[in-house]
Parts: structure tokens; sequence; C-alpha cells
DNA sequence: CATGAATGAGCGTTCATTCAT
DNA sequence: AATGAATGAACGCTCATTCAT
């Protein structure tokens, strides 16, 4: 820690740079040609390196693409978890969730198309595993709020399981949907937001007064 | 050789009867095993053929794909057509379609697979042209739907286009949501196909005065 | 059988041949050149083919290996078969044996040696077994004629089964020896043989009259 | 550092003792693992160093097997010189050296089949080179005392280059023959010798006194 | 003295495709 | 109409070796 040294840290900086690096050369490749194109030579291409350097950094490739989801998946928690101030009510907190899941669509998008890439095609069971853990985690958490939602009156009582599935496969793709400027992409995700808001809200008089009492405690 | 005339309709009749048992094995081994473990090899096999007989009736890969999406979006489309007998309403027509679309993924539940398949890992320049131009179709034909609906009041007030585009999306990855028994996936159909009619249709008295007040808090 | 159509026996035979020509040019490489050399792309450099032609032929360097294998040891059991007419005592047969040993061994050379280079390297479970099958059932064929022998009074009394095993190493080795001309080479075999035949065969007063007997039933 | 004295001496030092750890290591596992999984990287990771390190202090592969071979061989040397006693006769000095052959064998296993891989597998002209002379030295020591053996009557009238090429040949293939338990390895031993022993000692009543005249019969 | 970083060559294998038959 | 034979390109991966530090 004091030691005068920096040769351990150049190193581990190294490497970690080289780590990032090709990490972001696969995700630009998976991105913009696919999985099936994501082979060492084109990454390395796509870095200016050699092949036998992701090998060298990443062992296998089974390894390289665990290595980029585990980057993505981060940082897409990060992107999802919000600020400490809470919504008002369980619908305003479902569309702030969606709201900064397409923010960080956009700002990322890269990202979450090579996401969609590695759990499309993806036949190793390593890799299998990890999705299908993180899949699971997801829609235990979604259905969970959903439940809660529900219990105070403010979701329609529709499967949650269901409902989160739908909405997780929307997310999945919404990549796809972009539109053509700037504004266009707000407008756009701002309706596509509130249409799943919506899909699930309590419908019957939602908000109005009277009922307002249901969100204190959230 | 026995008689002259039949030569071109047999040759023809070989050759559709061909193409089609080499589109039905592309089928399955694209269902069951993935866009990536779908060579001319494994097809071949599946089909007790030569890989080289592929080439012989389609040429590339690529017009193999094609041939085979052509197939399956007939097939699909035709199912989509639906019965004569008008439904009473837009939401109740736009349930009827998504209730066949429902019907057709699980009865043709491979070809459904296949195409996901094919539209997910296919890159070539014709392939993805196929699918934008039958999903322009597509959205072209919901949008009119829709706006159809929202002109006669039945429809929530929400860009078409947009919701068009989730549905296909939505529609597109249906076929992942399978429950544990033939009830469940019933179910399963009824609530999912609800769940995007109750989103575009016009809520009880949707957005008359006296209920504007809602849109303010977000 | 009578069937005018020599199409079968025509592919039949031209994969035979180039399973014979890749065989044959794998030997080679071996011989000269050593396992380690022998790959692919050196075998098919040899034989003038193209490398993916033997992974088409033989599916795998396993396959390759076991193919190799067999022919050599088909021809090498050939060969010691001998003839009809039985030689009058055991040691004379060994000798007969080793002799004809060492007659292949001079005639198919390049065969011996490259056994000896698979048996060496091969690490595949496949191969191991294929191996030690072999030479389990050589090693007992052996330790039955020197039993047999020993019962008759002729082979000294030792172990076979040690006998045996350093008999089959020599001959293994054997390939090793070679003189410099076509007669020093007939003089090191005779030599060798009698060696071993010396070795085994019971020393005191041996096939003097008295014990004529003995080798009336081999 | 502190004593430019030893600076020399230290190198020298390390260097010895990081060359005698990496020849320790690639014997190792060569006698574990065989010539084929010999590279740098697995002896390294068996030495705990960096591959590296191997080509900094041998330069290439081939020097390195050439210090490995070079190391085992003087242990070997060393082991089969022998006691300052003379024995009785030539075949008890060939007895005595066998054994003490065959203890070494056993008592550095290791180093034996550690050369046997290297020979067995190694092409470059240098090291054949090297194993050839050591072989030509060998066999000319071993033909000379055969020699000997035989201008006193005690060794039979053979060929000497050949028996000594059998015998070398028989040392190499030696560490096969591994019995189960150390009794039975002692046995194997005792009989392994004595097996070559009677190969080429003069026949009837060998070596008592009043029996010289027993050359006659062979 | 020692190593991490890096690479080019080579490995066995799969692939879509060509072509003579 | 159909296929076996054949190939070049590409794949992930290991190798011995180089070099800056």
């Amino acid at each position: 820690m004091s030691s005068a040294g920096s040769t351990d840290a150049q190193r581990s900086f190294i490497e970690q740079a080289r780590q990032a690096q090709i990490i972001r050369a696969t995700i630009e490749v998976l991105a913009e040609q696919g999985y099936g194109a994501a082979s060492f030579a084109r990454i390395a291409r796509h870095a200016s390196i050699s092949p036998a350097l992701i090998t060298y950094h990443f062992g296998t490739k089974d390894f390289l693409m665990r290595g980029v989801l585990a980057t993505i998946e981060e940082r897409l928690d990060d992107a999802m978890a919000g600020t400490d101030d809470e919504p008002d009510s369980y619908p305003d907190a479902l569309k702030g969730m969606l709201e900064r899941f397409v923010e960080h669509c956009w700002s990322h998008g890269e990202e979450v198309s090579a996401m969609t890439e590695i759990r499309r095609q993806a036949r190793s069971e390593s890799l299998r595993q990890a999705f299908s853990s993180s899949h699971d985690r997801g829609t235990a958490e979604l259905v969970a709020f959903i439940e809660e939602g529900q219990a105070h009156g403010q979701f329609r009582d529709t499967d949650p399981a269901l409902f989160a599935s739908v909405l997780l496969v929307a997310m999945g793709e919404f990549s796809r949907l972009r539109g053509r400027s700037a504004d266009e992409n707000r407008r756009i995700a701002v309706e596509w937001a509130s249409l799943f808001v919506n899909a699930i809200s309590a419908t019957t008089a939602p908000r109005d007064p009277g009922s307002e009492n249901d969100e204190q405690d959230q």
C-alpha cells in the first residue's frame, strides 16, 4: 500500500486496461455484427491487437463472454438503481425504473445489444447459467415489486410473473425501438414506459382523491 | 421417361417436394438446435440427404433461409387471417388476432422458433431486408388497424406506430412464454392477449373531462 | 453382385484408395519424422492433398491413427503367421517366428517404426486400449507357447511372462538394429534371433539322443 | 548489492540453482505426463515460475532438453560406475552392472523415464547427436567388456556389437517392466539380469573350476 | 534476475460451396 | 436429380519465443 514500487499497480493497470479494451471491442463487434461474427480474429482486428492476446487475457471464449457480460450487467444495475428519493406511488416507481432503463439503453445502447446477442446465442452451460441466474433474480425482484403494488391496490390484478416476463422481454427488445431524432427518442421512451405502466395500473378511478392514503408507505 | 409431357411437371413436383423437405428439416434443426447448429451438414443429416443437395436446390445458405422464411411467414399470415365474421369491436378484433397468433405459436411452435432464430442471427443484407420488409408490412397493417380503432374511440390515444412495434416485438418473443401444462398455457395466452388489449383499449370514460388531473404528477 | 452398375464399387474403390493413400502417407511421416510431426498439414502435404480431406475420410485424428494401426497390425499378423509345415522343436518354432518377424521388420520397416511411434506417443484412450489389447493378446500367446515348451523340457525354467515381456520389448525396438548391407542384416537377424532362442532354451545336453520323444507332438 | 565480490559467485549460484530447479521440474513433467505435455507453460507451472524464465536460462527448448539429458546421464554414469572391488568373473561383473542399472532405474525412475521420453520424441539434430554419441560411447565400452570376457572364455562367442545393442535397447526399455510389489520387483530384476547373463555366458557348467572345456559345443 | 505482455505459427476441426459423375 | 469427393477459409486454442521493464 505504502510501498514505493508501482510495479504491482502498474501491471494490474495494464492488464485491466487491456481487458477493458478487449471487452469494449467485443461489445462493439457484438452490437454491430452479431454474435456469429464475434470471432477472436474480428474482435482482435477491431482492437488492433493479436487474437492470441485475447486468449492470453481471458483464457477461453467462454470466459471472455462472461467477462463482457459481468461488465455490462454491472453498469446496467448501477443505472437502474435510481436515486434516493422515493417516488409517491407504485406506478410512478415503475415508470421511473422503466425510464432509467430506457435512458441507459440509449446512452449505452451497444452494451444492451451486446448483452442481448450473448443471451440469444450463447450455448455454453456456464453462460446459460449466468443468464438464467441474473434473469431469475430480475424476475423475482420485479414480481415482488408488482405484488406489493397489487397489495396496495395500485396495480391491476393480473398474474405478476406473466407481466414480469412480458416486461423483461420487452426490455430486452427495447433497444430496437429507435426514433430518428433525440426528441422522438424522448417521446418514444415516455410513451413506451407509460404503455406498460398503463397496462398494469389499476384502472377504475385511478389516483383520484379518496385513495391517496394507500401511497403513504411507499 | 415414359411420357414426354410429364417430365416438366414431374421435375417441378420433385423439386417442390425436395425443397419442402429441406425446408422442413431446416425448421426442425433451427427450432431444436438453434441457428448456430443449422449447418448444411446437420440439416442434410436430419433430412437423410446429401449436403450438396441443399446447395443444388437453394444455391446458397442465404437463399435457403429466405425460402424457409417465406414458407413460415406464409403459413403465419394464413393463420392470422381469421374468419369472415367481423367481431363487434376493435378491442375484440385485436383480441381475436392475438389469440389466433397464440394458437399458431402453439400449433406451429417450431416454425415460429425457427423464424425467431433466423431473425436474430441472420446478418446478410438480403435476409435483413426480407425481415424489415415483412416487419414494415406487418407494422403498417397494425398501425392502420389501430388508427381505425382510435378513430372509433375504442382505442386509447397513444402512438399507433410505437404500440405496433412493441406488440410485434412481444409477439416475436411470445414463444418463450410457456407454462408447465396445457391449462396453464391457455391461461397465459388469455392473460397475455388481454394485457395488450387492456394497454391499448380506451378505459371507461378515458381521458374525458374530470380525470385530466391524473397526469399532473408525472 | 451381378448388377451392371459399377457405381457402388467405384465409389468404394475411390474411398478405399484415398484412405490407403492417406494411411501410407501417415506411415511415412510417422516413420521419417515422428509422431510429433505427424500433423494433418504435413501428412496432407506429403500426400499432395488438402488437410481437410483427411478429416473428410477419417473424421478425427484418433480415427486416422486407429486406421493406420489396424492396417499395420493386420500386415504384421499375416507376416507372423508362418507356413503350414510345423518345425521340429519349440526352439526352432521360436527361431522361425523371430526370423519371420525380422524379415517383416526389414521389408516393412516403416510400418513397424510408425506403429512404434503411435504406441509411444498416443495419449488418447481409444488408442491406448487398442494397443494394450493387442499387446495383451500377443503376450498371452507368447506365454502359452513358452509354457508349452517348458512343459516339454525344451525351454529353460524361467518366468514365462517376464521373458515374453522382454522379448516383445526387444521386438518393438528391433527395427533400430540395422546393418550396413543386406548380408550384414541377414547375419544380424540370425544372431539376434538365436540370442533369444539361446536365452530361453534348456541348456543341459539339449536335443541329445534319449530326449527326442518330447519333440513329437510339436 | 552488499558485497561486490560475491556478485559473480552469487549469480552463478542462483543460476545453477534455477537451472537445477527447472531441470528437475522438466524431468517430473516428462516422467509423469510425457514429452507431448512438456511445454514451457506446464514445466513453468510445475516449478512455480514464469515460462519466460526457462527461455532466459536455456535459450531454446532444445538446449533445455540437452541440459536435462546431460544431468540424467551424468547421474546414471555415476550409478553404473560401481565399487572398486573387482568381481571374480566377467559374468559376475555383467550381472553386477545390470543390477546396479536396475537399482538406479528404481531409485531414479523418473530420470530414466524422462530420458526415454526425450530419446523417443526429440527430433532435433542436436538431440539426436547427443543420444547417438552417448549411445556409441556406451556401446563401445560394452563391446570392449564383452570382447574381454570372450577372450577369457567366459562369454559365448557371439557378435559383441549386436549383443551390446540388444542389451542397451533392453536397458532403455527396462523401466517398463514393473511388478506389483517390491518383492516382485526384486525377483523381476534378478531374473531380468540373469536372462542376459545367461544369454551371453558360456553355457555348460559355467564358471566352476574344471569345466573350462565347456566352450566346445556352442 | 525475473516476469508479464505480446505475437506468429501451427494445431485439429467445421464450414459452405464446387464439381465430376 | 443427386451425391461423393474435395477444398480454402475460418474457427478457438496452444506453442516457443521476444522484449520492455
